[in-house]
DNA sequence: CCGGACTCCTGGGTGC
DNA sequence: TGCACCCAGGAGTCCG
């Protein structure tokens, strides 16, 4: 489900409740999620909450001693609540806080995860190696540009490893593809710097906009207040599979590259 | 070092 | 209704 602006929905969503807040305790409920939560956690108790952040689409509470981390995976959502708010199923933990509120984790598909970092959080093997931040300075369309010379992957592929540049997902990645008028499937080391450079800015434009609007809900993601994004009446592609495109009127095509679905107009997509 | 396939899991939709 | 099957917003791990 959630790609970075929804994370960053998340944590904008969650930030407000948790920060300056003791942790009172961890309920952990059904600790298996894509690795099981580790007894550590527990050290949030009696801790302050003095920040959080959002890495890639790991989401960092720092607790000064270290943290948590958690990651959304594919169907998870947090949700603020009262503590003595009866559990639905599949809310599998708990952070609850001195104020009576805590952060409900709730994950049908448990491809999530609630891990605990010592510091410093950069170090944390989930972490090191991503690439850059796409809304940040150091990404740009000569970086994307540099780095895929050679490499016969499709560019699809190339903007969702995390390795090249964090966040971008499986709707966003298509929705900037589409902007920049490159086909989801050309090789990344076959596209020139100019077009990199467009693409950049679509990536960024995008994701920025997607934030604006609290994400992109298809069928399930909420915010902390269990209200949906509104981002998906924005798609210019995802899921618009035999649909008219909205520049040339071609029927947008489907195509499974790297084991996920891809949205492109064959026309303005070369 | 790639790059591609597989894997974890539940639920919703569809077609018979 | 039931059931089989397909699909889904992620990404670490393994293997060639």
């Amino acid at each position: 489900m959630p790609e970075l602006p929804e994370v960053e929905t998340t944590l904008r969503g969650i930030s407000p409740a948790l920060k300056g807040q003791r942790i009172k305790a961890m309920v952990v409920r059904n600790p298996s999620l894509r690795w099981p939560i580790p007894p550590e956690v527990q050290q949030a108790v009696g801790q302050t909450v003095l920040g959080l952040q959002r890495r890639a689409k790991y989401i960092l509470i720092d607790l000064g001693k270290g943290g948590l981390l958690s990651h959304l995976g594919m169907s998870g959502s947090m949700r603020i609540c009262h503590a003595d708010d009866v559990p639905k199923k599949h809310d599998h933990f708990d952070i609850v806080l001195e104020s009576g509120q805590c952060v409900r984790y709730h994950d049908p598909r448990r491809f999530g995860a609630l891990l605990w970092w010592d510091p410093p959080a950069h170090g944390h093997p989930l972490l090191k190696g991503l690439g850059p931040e796409p809304l940040q300075a150091d990404f740009s369309g000569e970086y994307l540009w540099k780095r895929s010379r050679g490499l016969k992957l499709a560019v699809k592929n190339y903007i969702m490893s995390g390795k090249i540049v964090v966040g971008v997902g499986n709707i966003y990645a298509s929705e900037a593809l589409y902007m920049s008028g490159i086909h989801p499937g050309r090789p990344a080391g076959r596209i020139s710097q100019a077009r990199y450079e467009t693409l950049a800015q679509t990536i960024r434009d995008v994701l920025a906009r997607a934030i604006e609007r609290g994400g992109t809900t298809l069928r399930d993601f909420q915010n902390s207040s269990g209200e949906p994004g509104y981002f998906a009446q924005e798609l210019l592609v995802y899921e618009r599979e035999g649909l008219a495109c909205f520049q040339c009127k071609a029927p947008i095509r489907r195509k499974v590259i790297g084991q996920r679905s891809s949205y492109y107009c064959p026309r303005c997509q070369r």
